[in-house]
DNA sequence: GTGAAAGCGCTAACAG
DNA sequence: CTGTTAGCGCTTTCAC
């Protein structure tokens, strides 16, 4: 499989691929897959005995039980879960709507929904939905409105009207995580409290000048989270007897975006503050950065505290308000199981529940731990 | 809904759900799903021919083709994914098995493999895989087991004997992306000329002095990945009449790891390299971040270059190999695809193909702008 | 406690 | 080109 140097890879691919194929025989274990009746023959019972004895529904003898159950291992069956949900309408399986996979947040997020939904015996099906488009329609039109779940996580997506009517016609389970969705449950931060907090610490440090840099107001990513933050921010400054006119910039909520802004805002020592509340985790690394490229110590001349705890940022020695995504995703199953077991769908709750998860500020050097249970 | 500052979000949740459930009736839209039968008689057709004019398998007559596909349209009409897999036996689902979702070669993997997917009609369940554990155990003899997909997708997962077979008895197609399995396609980059190639691009800026940090050589992540490295590595010095000996290092294959380590490698000025060559891209950021902490400028003092290129590794100025993790899931897609059209299992597969994706060095000052195309 | 029978909603022969 | 007939593999009444 000699790879030639002068193609790109699509290109050797297709050759690749079109060369290789093999028709071998059959391997071990081939043929059709079992199915309940080999088990029921085997067992000598009937369909719907060893159907009852493998579900756990129902009555069943103890020693058919047990015969049924090893005549099924004996003969390695599984249930066809497409067959078992025909007749039963469970998938036992979630579907997460997702607007990004990579970023540390919705990364958290769906590790924390994957374990606890492993746990539970369901699996998790991801669709990353892009902003407006085709593509975005096409995953509500064709692949929601398939219903290969039981239920729905949508993870800070901010939804049209019309969006939020697909999702709750499709009569499935439905939660919410870091945005409100009209009438469905909702796992999320107090945006307002926590950006409030995260100056107020700033603040309590002695700082005075600080500014607050997160996204724009005209693109708000979902649910007006960065109007939320500032107007967080403004009330601390206002409350503190502080003006925050002027004291607020907008960037990209990324690291690139966070590091750019850095290197503007940084660069002159007169403008310079000495303190800032970045939006998010990213942003405020890209700060640090900047700041460090800047030859600025942090935190000695500079504190960052920024919203979005991650692993990372602690190595970083950023101050960080940790709000486990992780345990966002946690949750947002508890729920979704929950109403799953009371056999109440979407459409059945009235209310959304706002819950402003733990917060600890925590810092490396220059101020007190502080935590707020 | 006030919540209770004094008790943790887990108590208030579950005090929470159970009080706010409200049973409301039937929205819009309720009842029961409408079925192909009610499309048939609608369109005063069989319902043979409703589902031929909806697949578009078979032939169906233009005119009754358009008849049913309004009448579909009017009530609203989704097949039943369940009802269709059992008799054609295919679900339009990819499995993935994965061993992180976070770490950015990992996320941009399953970014490409997903918008690939969804393009071809297909979503994507997501089996994150512990090391060994039960867990872990549950997920091949369980969920995997289910086979509720049309083909698996492993990425860098190492698997045990046992697991490779269990995963060819699924009887479905299979494709690896980074790291080789038995009997089974597989798209990866050549580690060793990888790692030489960078090593070589080091040496040509005229760098004589150059550290290699990788992972550990007993605990490899997979496939031999830390030492395949370091064996590129050690060709490349070697080749170039420099001994290799004593300047490898290993760490955690994480930002923090690298950053660690570079304080320990660059805190001695004697000591200190011209330049390293990191075996991931997250090592390199901790060891850039480690040496601006201690006032290193790079890269005028010190080259640093990584594998696993990430945006992200951009804005650190980063020299890195480029070798679009994205583009690899797509290629996996479209090579998994081909067997499913061809309905060619995973045992039907008999070679491995070593796919070396194409490799761009780039670098934002010292050196040159050099490709493998 | 267990068995027989009736579908779940769809597609794939096979006739016409 | 279209309709009729059988199931896919399972769960679930309903008798016994």
């Amino acid at each position: 499989m000699a790879t030639d140097a002068n193609s790109t890879c699509w290109n050797r691919f297709q050759n690749d691929v079109k060369t290789d194929i093999v028709m071998l025989t059959e391997s071990k274990g081939g043929g059709a897959m079992s199915t309940i009746a080999d088990v029921a023959r085997l067992a000598s019972v009937a369909k719907a005995t060893a159907s009852r004895a493998l579900s756990g529904r129902g009555y069943v003898s103890e020693e058919t039980r047990s015969r049924v159950v090893s005549a099924a291992r004996t003969i390695g069956y599984v249930v066809s879960p497409n067959a078992a949900s025909l007749v039963t309408g469970r998938t036992k399986n979630i579907g997460v709507i997702i607007p990004f996979i990579g970023r540390w947040f919705f990364a958290e997020v769906l590790e924390g929904v994957e374990q606890a939904l492993l746990a539970a015996g369901y699996d998790m099906t991801i669709y990353n939905l892009p902003a407006a488009s085709p593509e975005r329609d096409r995953i509500f039109d064709y692949f929601l409105a398939r219903r290969r779940f039981d239920g729905v996580i949508a993870v800070s997506v901010d939804l049209s009207n019309l969006e939020v009517e697909h999702l709750h016609q499709l009569q499935r389970s439905l939660v919410g995580i870091g945005g409100a969705i009209p009438g469905v449950h909702t796992i999320a931060i107090d945006d307002v409290a926590t950006a409030r907090l995260a100056t107020e610490h700033l603040l309590s440090l002695g700082h005075r000048d600080i500014v607050h840099i997160g996204g724009s107001q005209e693109e708000q990513m979902d649910f007006n989270v960065h109007s939320q933050r500032l107007f967080g921010f403004r009330t601390a400054m206002l409350t503190a007897g502080h003006s925050p006119d002027g004291s607020f910039y907008e960037c990209d909520f990324t690291v690139p975006g966070g590091y750019e802004m850095g290197l503007n805002i940084l660069g002159d020592p007169r403008r310079r503050p000495t303190a800032i509340f970045a939006a998010s985790d990213e942003i405020a690394i890209g700060l640090i950065v900047a700041a460090r490229e800047l030859g600025i110590l942090v935190p000695s001349e500079l504190s960052v505290i920024g919203i979005d705890g991650h692993p990372h940022a602690e190595m970083f020695r950023l101050t960080t308000l940790e709000q486990n995504p992780r345990n966002q995703g946690r949750l947002a199953v508890t729920m979704l199981l929950t109403d799953l077991d009371s056999a109440a769908p979407a459409t059945a709750m009235a209310q959304s529940t706002m819950i402003t998860t733990d917060l600890v500020i925590r810092s490396s050097t220059s101020a007190p731990r502080l935590s707020l249970t």
